[in-house]
RNA sequence: GUCUCCUUCGUCUAGGGGUCUAGGACACCGCCCUUUCACGGCGGCAACACGGGUUCAAAUCCCGUAGGAGACGCCA
């Protein structure tokens, strides 16, 4: 039997990048197991749910490729089938209508709370038989045993049926609480494995309950660890991005993200760089860690720096544009791409590519403080040196032709390279830092290089 | 507070009684390459939380302790 898996995010936030992890460890043991992947927006808290927030469910999932089999199931669309099952469970006395007001219940908790005793409903509807449609409905849970999940990942768990509370199924407005509609629509969908993260653990104890309470068959667990920051608190904001959307925009491709989301938590041995194919033919639920690992940013910037190096250049450059501050033209485009080898073997992100093409687009607009060391007389009579070279080429002009002659130049002069190289670096690009000189002069051309040596030489007669 | 889970280098992890003087990756530090910065290459630093068992033998099995996390809503 193949498994039918889902992953069922509620938009009420913007998808945390722990969330993605889950869906792409559902979308995984799907695939590889010859099975479905289903979609399932958890939208019944209206307040809070936007339609941004789901809009970018899916846009994130088609970014990363994860893709699903069957139309998604909208889980407010299903009210009336949750309320049905909260009906039948009512009648067959598996669950009852519990008239006790909020407040009543907020003062028992605080009494209990301030006691020092665990909080539990006290059961004052359980057996009153009332027939008030305003109630809510509560679970009749088991009052003793106890409760066994096996999980997948965290093995086998047990808990005392006495842990477990009398949970509101139907609130009073007559809309289903989470505990209710995830099992029915589970079960409805024919859910064979539920892969979610272990803030469910114990939950799952509670959703047996209703399964077992309806007859329905329980499907098979796994619990996988959550992601936390690096101080091991949960990732949030304050961490600096916790959703996926803002991976996104810090210029982190979609193949870092999963490479980087499956390997934590998740090993195949010592493998670090795994392909889709091999996530696929891998993947296995047994490899999944049960402690909580922590999110390392070092890390993914170098995985990234890896797949921006082996992404071609085509790609990288039409995936970058959109990260560019203004539109570039189409001989603009030829140049980055033909400076791309060079631009790509430095990036992080695509944040750091698009901001370092700016050398092959425009002259500097400033000269970062470090460019004085470089404009010195003796560097300004090399740069004019470096001018009458570049004149006596001409026609089009090759890296390898520039570095010799520059190379010729400074042999003649008897300085270092580097003495020129670095000025020329000044004057080219504003920064000590670029990529070859050589190569940014053959890709802007000896125009272009002439006019902004003449820039440099004349803001520094200025200062 | 109650219940549940977790614990190998700073971080992600390999390992599942002897092959472990504990392996890899990121980070960090050196060196090499080099027109800068990167890339790349070579090397280094660095961990079995603690205490008891079991066993000829324990990172690995068992029990405690400590620390961490999660759940205890008419949120999901």
């Amino acid at each position: 039997m193949f498994p039918r898996v889902r992953f069922a995010p509620s938009p009420t936030g913007v998808l945390h990048i722990g969330s993605v992890r889950t869906a792409l460890f559902n979308w995984l043991y799907a695939r590889h197991n010859g099975g479905k992947f289903l979609l399932r927006i958890e939208d019944t808290d209206k307040v809070r749910s936007t339609e941004q927030n789901t809009k970018l469910i899916f846009e994130i999932l088609e970014w990363l490729g994860i893709d699903w089999d069957e139309e998604p199931v909208i889980q407010s669309t299903r009210l009336t089938r949750h309320r049905e099952v909260a009906e039948t469970m009512v009648e067959e006395g598996t669950a009852y209508r519990c008239c006790c007001s909020p407040e009543e219940l907020a003062a028992k908790k605080e009494k209990a709370l301030s006691n020092g005793k665990p909080y539990k409903y006290d059961g004052t509807c359980r057996d009153r038989n009332i027939t008030n449609l305003q109630s809510v409905i509560r679970l009749k849970s088991k009052l003793d045993g106890n409760t066994k999940v096996t999980d997948l990942v965290q093995g086998s768990v047990v808990v005392e049926n006495s842990q477990l509370d009398d949970i509101v199924l139907l609130r009073s407005d007559g809309t289903p609480t989470y505990m209710l509609s995830v099992v029915v629509d589970d079960h409805d969908m024919d859910i064979t494995h539920i892969i979610r993260g272990d803030d469910h653990l114990t939950n799952t104890f509670k959703q047996i309950q209703i399964y077992e309470a309806c007859g329905w068959t329980t499907p098979s667990f796994a619990h996988i660890p959550l992601i936390y920051g690096p101080d091991g608190a949960k990732l949030s904001k304050r961490h600096g991005a916790a959703s996926a959307v803002d991976y996104r925009e810090l210029g982190y491709l979609p193949e870092t993200i999963s490479n980087y989301l499956l390997r934590l938590g998740w090993s195949h041995g010592n493998d670090e760089i795994i392909s889709r194919a091999e996530a696929i033919e891998w993947f296995d639920l047994k490899n999944i860690g049960k402690s909580p690992s922590r999110f390392d940013m070092k890390k993914l910037q170098n995985l990234n720096a890896h797949y921006i190096r082996q992404r071609d250049n085509a790609s990288l450059l039409s995936y970058m544009l959109p990260f560019l501050k203004e539109q570039i033209s189409e001989a603009e485009e030829k140049r980055l791409l033909r400076g791309m080898d060079d631009l790509k073997a430095r990036a992080k992100t695509v944040v750091d590519l698009a901001e370092a093409t700016t050398v092959y687009v425009e002259a500097p607009t400033h000269y970062d403080d470090a460019c004085s060391k470089y404009a010195t007389d003796i560097h300004i009579a090399l740069l004019h040196d470096v001018v009458s070279v570049l004149d006596g080429i001409s026609g089009s002009v090759t890296e390898e032709q520039i570095a010799q002659s520059i190379k010729e130049l400074a042999e003649q002069q008897g300085v270092k390279l580097i003495e020129i190289a670095q000025a020329m670096r000044a004057a080219l690009c504003g920064r000590l830092v670029s990529p070859s000189v050589f190569q940014i002069i053959e890709i802007i051309g000896i125009k272009e290089t002439v006019n902004r040596i003449n820039s440099f030489m004349a803001y520094t007669n200025c200062k």
